[in-house]
DNA sequence: TACCCCGTTGATATCGTTGTCAAAATACAT
DNA sequence: ATGTATTTTGACAACGATATCAACGGGGTA
């Protein structure tokens, strides 16, 4: 049999209050007895029963991941980063894929959040920007944190990566490589990333007195066949720009595909710019210059941020914008 | 307030026992009764209390994946065919990154499972082959489902691929384009899949009457950079196998890379095939040739098997080895 | 000395289920 | 009709923690 609370009691000599007192870090416990039950915890090997501290203290220590269909790399970054965070913590995380159309993906989460008696949620795009359901979280004081929302709400607790100021950045580092003409690839017109990262190039483009070519710039879906097809388009258009940025890297592939397809060159005949550092970035030949968002960085203080508002350590809220890298490697050259 | 049993059973009209025999599909319930209670348990909406159930009962409705930095895309595909099985029975699927070389990783496990009553857990490689791990398990009486292990226990629940068939398969095919100089580039010497592989390519050599040669046959570890490295000693050395089959699809990238940083054109110059259609696979030019296994069919039948092993459907155990698909892309070409 | 205050401690109720075991109801055999 | 076996049902304990609230003891104040 396993060892309880009522163990613990007898071998320190205290009433079972008092342990969980101690457990539970409670003030006003003398340090004597407070010292004398760690004692004991630590001889017998006590750990506590969570199914009973859940059933009493509707505490779970559980947080849960949801995610929708997500690139498989992110969502390993993602889960990575946040299992970090529960480590440290004691915190176990259970994963829930959902399915952001569905009509009754409210309900679901509902139901799985009190059955398990999940102690907070963290959100990863295209959730973070469904304002229907934060607000249905909120309604029903879910505790929640969201990764990469594209509306930053005080009071949420967020984080977040400047994709327009690192799209600007980019998109003015092809500039200075001589660059006048460049294309630009959209992504999923659900993610909040898709028109931040448009913005910084448009913006980019203006300030730099370039024109705006509409077609060079093709509405993609963030899938690798989104990209080829773009590619595709613009190459057998008769004009080709002399550099293409697809706001994430497999498109940026896709292009880079139809391209050799077509027996054009990279970077000789058209210079190649993605999105995220993903792992095919460096595996592609030549590889690909790109923006590196620390994005397990990122879910990991997400799940930092989640887990001190549980213990109410909400100071201010922490919620926290994390900056990007640009990585110049040899899809770009210089004209 | 939440609806309780307590709730339940005032509605029906019986005691709450009653209630819990309904919902857990006790037998010696009499027909009548059931209905009754189903009606209330619809009518009020209630869900049984996880942590009570947990609390009484010893099980909780959790299975936990078990993983130690596996390739991004394979941990996805692995989680999603895991997920898809718990979300049919009712199980929650909560996550374990561990670290197979550490000392205690025994002692770690044992206190995740018995502190979330975790009813049994789903084994990646390398966990997959540690002996003493598994053993381990056996003497807690902890259920387990493996995933991918090399030697196949009677009595233990698994699922497995034909790696060496098909990479006796991908090697026959090479073959019969025509190619008598094959290269191969060795996975990681921790998992299982890779002396399968390779005993695969050998003896597909041998039967076919072909000489093996050392200098074309490298250890990798299924990184990239180890691809690229082992792409570089064969391509500098002076002679060049006319194919090169490498035991996964991240080192056959490196070896494109690599050919073409040497100016060797693929398939031109040299033939290049992988293993485990993973998503770069085909986003690369020329698109690999590869295997695909069927991971997260597998991972979803080691899910199901499990899980009917707590429910005391045993029959036979249901253990399964899947079938691999040969995938022929443009990097192979028939001489 | 008497009184109150406050930090410390414990007895016991409680969370919402399932397990035990015996009672009640029904079916079956003689 | 009677006894026996079997099915159906319920009262109550138990799982292992936390919550409530009262009791205790020592220090300070009048």
């Amino acid at each position: 049999m396993a060892v309880t609370i009522k163990d613990v009691s007898k071998d320190a000599n205290v009433s079972i209050k008092t342990v969980s007192r101690v457990i539970n870090n409670e003030a006003n416990v003398a340090d004597a007895t407070k010292k004398r039950v760690l004692l004991s915890v630590k001889k017998l090997g006590f750990r506590p029963n969570k199914s009973a501290q859940s059933l009493r203290s509707k505490r779970s220590f559980i947080i849960a991941l949801l995610y929708d269909n997500p690139n498989k790399s992110y969502l390993a970054d993602v889960q990575s980063g946040i299992f970090q965070a529960c480590k440290l913590t004691g915190y176990n995380l259970v994963i829930q894929e959902c399915d952001y159309k569905s009509s009754n993906l409210n309900k679901t989460i509902l139901e799985f959040v009190e059955d398990l008696r999940i102690d907070g949620l963290i959100l990863t795009p295209p959730l973070s920007d469904m304002d229907d359901f934060l607000e249905h979280l909120d309604k029903h004081h879910i505790e929640h944190a969201i990764i990469a929302p594209s509306t930053l709400k005080a009071g949420s607790l967020y984080v977040s990566s400047n994709d327009y100021e690192a799209a600007y950045a980019l998109t003015s580092e092809i500039i200075k490589h001589g660059h006048k003409e460049i294309g630009f690839i959209k992504g999923h017109q659900k993610h909040s990333a898709s028109n931040l990262r448009f913005n910084g190039y448009i913006d980019a483009i203006k300030n730099h007195s370039l024109e705006k070519n509409d077609s060079w710039i093709k509405q993609g879906n963030f899938s690798f066949k989104s990209g080829f097809d773009a590619g595709v388009e613009i190459f057998d258009s008769g004009h080709i720009p002399t550099a293409i940025f697809a706001s994430n890297d497999s498109m940026a592939a896709g292009i880079m595909k139809s391209a050799q397809m077509k027996g054009l060159k990279i970077p000789y005949d058209v210079s190649l710019a993605g999105f995220d550092d993903s792992p095919i970035a460096h595996q592609l030949w030549p590889a690909l210059t790109t923006v590196k968002q620390p994005v397990e960085i990122m879910a990991n203080h997400a799940a930092k941020i989640l887990m001190r508002k549980f213990n109410g350590l909400d100071g201010k809220n922490q919620s926290k914008e994390f900056k990007s890298k640009l990585i110049l490697r040899e899809s770009l050259r210089t004209l």
